[in-house]
DNA sequence: GAAAACCCGACTAAACATATCGGGATTATT
DNA sequence: AATAATCCCGATATGTTTAGTCGGGTTTTC
């Protein structure tokens, strides 16, 4: 029931982005040594995060990662979706998936991961990585 | 992001006894033909149940399973953590770790983890052996 | 005492997660 | 034009987890 080391640094790496939105790209090795993550692992997050057209990336000297939307359009649930692929507690509720499973109508335990499914699905795609940027505010102001 | 087989055949498992709930104690070995799963990986899920205390068992010729308590007492999320240990979508933030994490003030993400760990607990434990029969006889209703 | 059933640790093969490696392509700066 | 910074990306390696098997033990009924 965890999401991998991918998902995880993937959202840690885009709050990131987000916080520095707008300073102009960061190079990854600047992300990775900031974060503590292995640069080629982070290299390996970042071209699904890119294919699936949530960050842009400028190649060259100079060059780096930026946000290809405002932090307030990008959802946590895409960038987990980009990583980990559709969100679903057992595979044969996954989210695109609909009536693949041929025991669907006899199966008494599916409405479990259904509804599992969805609530996950809302939890994630309510939080923003702007929301996540005020939450980051609020914690150091309680922490210290 | 997904659970185990052993979770997933747990909770299959722990629906039939639900069905069968005070028809006598129901044979491992009849619950694995009856649900298509081998008699020996059933064993493996069958013995955190029973040190959970949510199935009690019977020993000997005309022994078996039964629940523990009446369905309606028993949440899926109990057999989940049986299973699965305790939910969470990040090691971090594991139920029953409360405080363990260092970085605990100024993760910006650790909020993200904790919603969904507190959503995805609540879902689960919100419903019931019980509920998991009825939502069977709905679907097959429906079904037909 | 034989058969049915639970009990349980040890083992294994395959899949997956977590990286690392090696090199190529692009661009800014000098 | 050369250099250095940076992204791009397939292949490989290592370790862990999962899913399932094996072999034997114990308890109870008939």
């Amino acid at each position: 029931m965890k999401i991998t080391a991918k998902g995880e640094y993937g959202v840690r790496a885009m709050a990131m982005l987000a916080r520095d939105y707008r300073a102009g790209p960061i190079p990854l090795r600047e992300i990775a040594v900031r974060e503590g993550i292995s640069y080629q692992f982070l290299e390996q997050i970042f071209l699904p995060l890119r294919r699936a057209g949530l960050i842009a990336s400028v190649r060259g000297a100079k060059g780096g990662y930026t946000l290809a939307h405002p932090p307030e359009k990008i959802r946590v649930g895409d960038i987990v979706r980009a990583l980990e692929g559709p969100i679903a507690p057992v595979d044969c509720v996954a989210e695109g998936k609909n009536n693949s499973c041929r025991r669907k109508n006899i199966c008494p335990t599916r409405g479990i991961w259904e509804k599992l499914r969805d609530t996950m699905s809302e939890v994630l795609d309510e939080i923003t990585l702007a929301d996540v940027a005020t939450m980051a505010q609020k914690t150091s102001e309680e922490g210290s």
